[in-house]
DNA sequence: CTACATTTGTGACAGAATTCACAAACAGGG
DNA sequence: CCCTGTTTGTGAATTCTGTCACAAATGTAG
């Protein structure tokens, strides 16, 4: 459920003098009903009291804990691309406990640069580095023709989600989820919209 | 649809001796049954021969027409950052007819920096530059703080459409569609994923 | 302690999206 | 020209998702 990231976003930087939100508050932000997010919410164990509301601070904590993200996750990014780097100093992802902890990229001339405080370095130690570095995450931003054979290696090596830059379906077991992200798509559910609109 | 635009995806750099594809086949690829791309193609019209399939060639350009990148697109980027360098130079935007015509950002620093053949503008000028440029979409790179005013003075310049990378919900008319792109959203779904198989 | 005003949690419903199943269309071969 | 093997297009059935409505729980005021 994605709508659970929305809650969260919504529930940081909002501070009522009480400490507690309606369903109602929270559906205001975020394009949902209020039915909606008390369903949400409801799914995952019943916090939240009858005639109050939601307690604030627990409900955050709450959602922390069911995205998973109430610890720090470890992250390889595969491709130092202008996507690559644009993604390895993204504040938020810091942020919210994703730590970039190694950076790999095919290019001899990028190898050995540094960036921030890790040292690019060559495809040949994915295996290695996932290993001892107990990488779980890797973010492959990388051309279609190289991303499958890093998928594989990264799934291989024992990481457990990949998040994947590249326009092409990644083939792994179905233990690891891949999140996928297609700018390209995205542009064209723009203009899609926009011709539609058009003829009605 | 979205699905749409993976259809199109498994058509490029795919040939078969006849030139044609049946809906089993591109249900292959793009993780899909058959039944769903008959009914999506069939939505929209009735390409595609019984008995043989679709031919390469029409569904390409049907695809197109209906995606409404059968032309190109005006778009223009609003923040120079790290994300609006990378969008900026993508060569899959150019290849798909997304050409980018304008640069804005807010740092004195940046303006009047040049970016290919591109100078880079102040903000002041969104609304002239629009108009005069015929700019139909804009990619919002800007921190939150910024997103909603950029977007609003856009829309009231006459944009069509808004890729928006800002964690933010735009408010804008709703004849103006507006793709959020997320990546702590998707990394968070990630997490999600992995700690949701650990508890079964 | 008793109304009363809230707001959650949830079963019943409605609508949308997906899958199923099969008739209709087409090519090829005998 | 008819029979066979495909593959589309689409109504019917099903499953999934979101909405509604309301009882149960809680705080407040009198």
């Amino acid at each position: 459920m994605r709508r659970l990231s929305h809650y969260l976003r919504s529930l940081e930087g909002f501070e009522r003098p009480d400490g507690t939100v309606s369903s109602e508050e929270l559906a205001a932000r975020g394009q949902t009903t209020a039915a909606q997010v008390r369903k949400d919410l409801s799914h995952f164990g019943s916090f939240g009291k009858r005639g109050l509301g939601y307690q604030v601070d627990e409900l955050r904590g709450r959602l922390r804990e069911i995205l998973g993200i109430d610890r720090a996750w470890r992250v390889a990014l595969v491709g130092a691309g202008r996507i690559g780097l644009a993604l390895f100093d993204y504040p938020a992802f810091r942020a919210r406990g994703y730590e970039c902890v190694a950076i790999f990229d095919s290019d001899p001339e990028k190898i050995g640069t540094v960036w921030g405080d890790l040292t690019v370095r060559p495809p040949s130690e994915l295996e290695d580095v996932v290993r001892e570095l107990a990488v779980e995450l890797v973010i492959i931003a990388v051309p279609a023709e190289a991303a499958q054979e890093m998928a594989g290696r990264a799934v291989d090596a024992g990481v457990k989600g990949i998040l994947n830059f590249a326009p092409i379906r990644l083939n792994v077991p179905p233990r690891v989820p891949v999140e996928d992200v297609n700018l390209v798509m995205e542009l064209e559910a723009l203009s899609f919209s926009i011709s539609q609109a058009g003829r009605e």
